[in-house]
DNA sequence: ATAATACAAGAGCACTGCTCTCGTTTGTTG
DNA sequence: CAACAAACGAGAGCAGTGCTCTTGTATTAT
């Protein structure tokens, strides 16, 4: 009876998510190689070995942080972009989205690093987890592809650019194509573009977050809204 | 007296360099955060506490692991720029330093996350290592200073694009004037795309290195020649 | 009611960073 | 040259880690 959950299944589902709680907790006075899974554990009020009887391993823990991250960041940014009313302004939209992402990011510093910073050694994050991964460039992508639908200008590759760009970007041509995207609109020099923005935004939050535009960079939230509006356009988006 | 070392000296500097030679070889087969003291010392022979006389903490030693790798990184950038005979092809100039970046990451993507990935928790870099840490963009900065200083045209800003650029910026401008750069050839707007420029490379690094380029880009030596073009052209280098 | 299953707890293993103590070696000074 | 201080390597030990295995109990399904 799927219907009425037995109390160990409600119980399972509790603890469970009591855990990851105190797991993302956990993550914010430590980084992901030094989460502890013991001071989770005590953190429940359990001890370590019943931790296992909810996650196989350590990896298991981490995979479900991550993917809990990517949906929160993920739901950030789509929030930001479905409350622009205005619909047409699409570097409205596209600075809503880089901007919640940015917040986001500031505000969860250890989630980002989880996420965007060095991968977990000796764990491969599973196929699980790229759904959610995708929310932000999949947004980002739809406001680019609608603003070009309304005719924007495409951007153009530089005069003596290396030839075969579709061959570079051919993953994401296909991808884009993929949720319904006409054959037209699928310009590499787009795609090519889009993919190095979307580069660009979470460089410069791993800079940030990670010290190294210390020195360089005086006003971050400015200098943010500067790369932003470049970003936008260099894709042919304007106010 | 200076000149001649005592035996114990040299001694200890043979075992400091042996230790770290060590260290970077362990560094390969696991993360900064796994990397394992004992396990150091066990590769040269010592017991974990013997260790201590050398570097006073773990911390300690990813210090010097830091230094050495910014220095490995640096050298490799410098001398990518350096075999460039014709001086005057910027852009030649700036695409050997940006491959040459990336051929060093590519070759040692263990110490290109130990600086460029997640910081280790607990853990601030500290000063010793801004100096060798700024050695690929200093180089970048000449690149792009020399060339607009021959004419290069300056990237202009988007027309309605917020306004003050320089404020935001201000540290670089002061960094550049520092070393030797004419006040006129400090344009707010050229620091803007450099750190950009630069942001967007490491980014782009990242991405390929950490995974997040899966599925979207097919080529990554030919992306990674169309991403450096289009950065040059954004700062005005053309061939 | 009985049998199967899920569960929490504890002990234990091999490992970690780090500290302390112990003799020994090396370098400096009187 | 002798004496002292500093540096050194080794070992034991502490508190912590991920993870496994066993044990007794509570819950579920038959």
């Amino acid at each position: 009876m799927p219907a009425s959950k037995t109390a160990r299944q409600r119980a399972r589902e509790d603890i469970t998510a009591e855990i990851l709680a105190a797991a993302r907790a956990r993550l914010a006075e430590a980084g992901p190689g030094e989460l502890s899974l013991r001071a989770v554990a005590r953190d429940v009020g359990m001890v370590s070995s019943a931790v296992y009887r909810y996650f196989p391993s350590r990896n298991e823990l981490l995979t479900a942080l991550l993917i809990a991250a990517y949906d929160d960041l993920g739901e950030a940014a789509e929030a930001a972009d479905d409350a622009v009313t205005d619909r047409a302004d699409h570097l409205g939209r596209w600075t809503a989205v880089c901007d919640a992402t940015r917040e986001w990011s500031r505000a969860h510093p250890h989630d980002y690093a989880l996420l965007y910073g060095s991968p977990v050694p000796g764990y491969a994050a599973p196929q699980d987890t790229v759904g959610p991964a995708t929310r932000v460039i999949v947004r980002l992508v739809d406001i680019i592809v609608t603003a070009h639908q309304s005719g924007a200008p495409s951007p153009v590759a530089p005069a003596t650019a290396p030839t075969g760009v579709e061959r570079t970007v051919a993953g994401a041509i296909e991808f884009v194509q993929g949720v319904g995207i006409p054959e037209e609109a699928a310009v590499p020099e787009i795609a090519l573009r889009t993919i190095m923005a979307w580069t660009t935004i979470f460089g410069t939050l791993s800079f940030e977050l990670f010290g190294h535009l210390v020195g360089s960079v005086s006003d971050y939230d400015a200098y943010f809204d500067q790369v932003v509006f470049r970003l936008a356009a260099d894709l042919g988006l304007t106010a």
